[in-house]
DNA sequence: GCCAACGTTGGC
DNA sequence: GCCAACGTTGGC
């Protein structure tokens, strides 16, 4: 199973909504690598969902639980979106700070390329991340 | 609020 | 098809 990290600025969509919301249209990529990304999602594939611009931490778990299907926001046909479900907070979010300052991440997406809004995560990093953050598989 | 990175647009 | 100008994202 692949794992991947999705970012979202909190202002726009935020963690709380996610999980008010249960399961939720992942829309508004627009960005040609991302959507590769998204193409490759599996259904049941996990992934951290990362506080952009406000808090720049990763705050929880969410889950595939739809594949790419076209955009309803985007009126061209071009562009995919998933749906993702709200598997559960992380206790201890990880902070931006604490990826970059840890070696091991320096070849990780989210440090190299900070524009990119969906990215896969090796399993390395997933591990190390999950353990960063108390999150035990559910 | 500033600026670096980078994607997109448009003139040639 | 190149590249300068511009817009957007996101860290600081």
């Amino acid at each position: 199973m692949a794992h991947w990290l999705v970012k979202s600025e909190p202002d726009a969509f935020s963690w709380d909504q996610q999980v008010q919301n249960g399961t939720e249209p992942w829309t508004g990529v627009r960005n040609a690598l991302a959507s590769i990304n998204l193409k490759a999602m599996k259904r049941g594939d996990q992934a951290f969902f990362y506080h952009s611009n406000i808090g720049r931490e990763i705050v929880g778990v969410v889950e595939v639980a739809r594949e790419a299907y076209p955009d309803p926001t985007d009126g061209t046909g071009r562009w995919v979106c998933v749906d993702m479900k709200a598997v559960g907070p992380l206790p201890k979010p990880v902070p931006l700070a604490a990826i970059k300052a840890d070696p091991e991440f320096a070849d990780f997406a989210l440090v190299r390329m900070s524009r990119l809004s969906v990215m896969p995560v090796g399993d390395a990093h997933w591990a190390r991340l999950c353990k960063l953050g108390g999150w035990t598989r559910k």
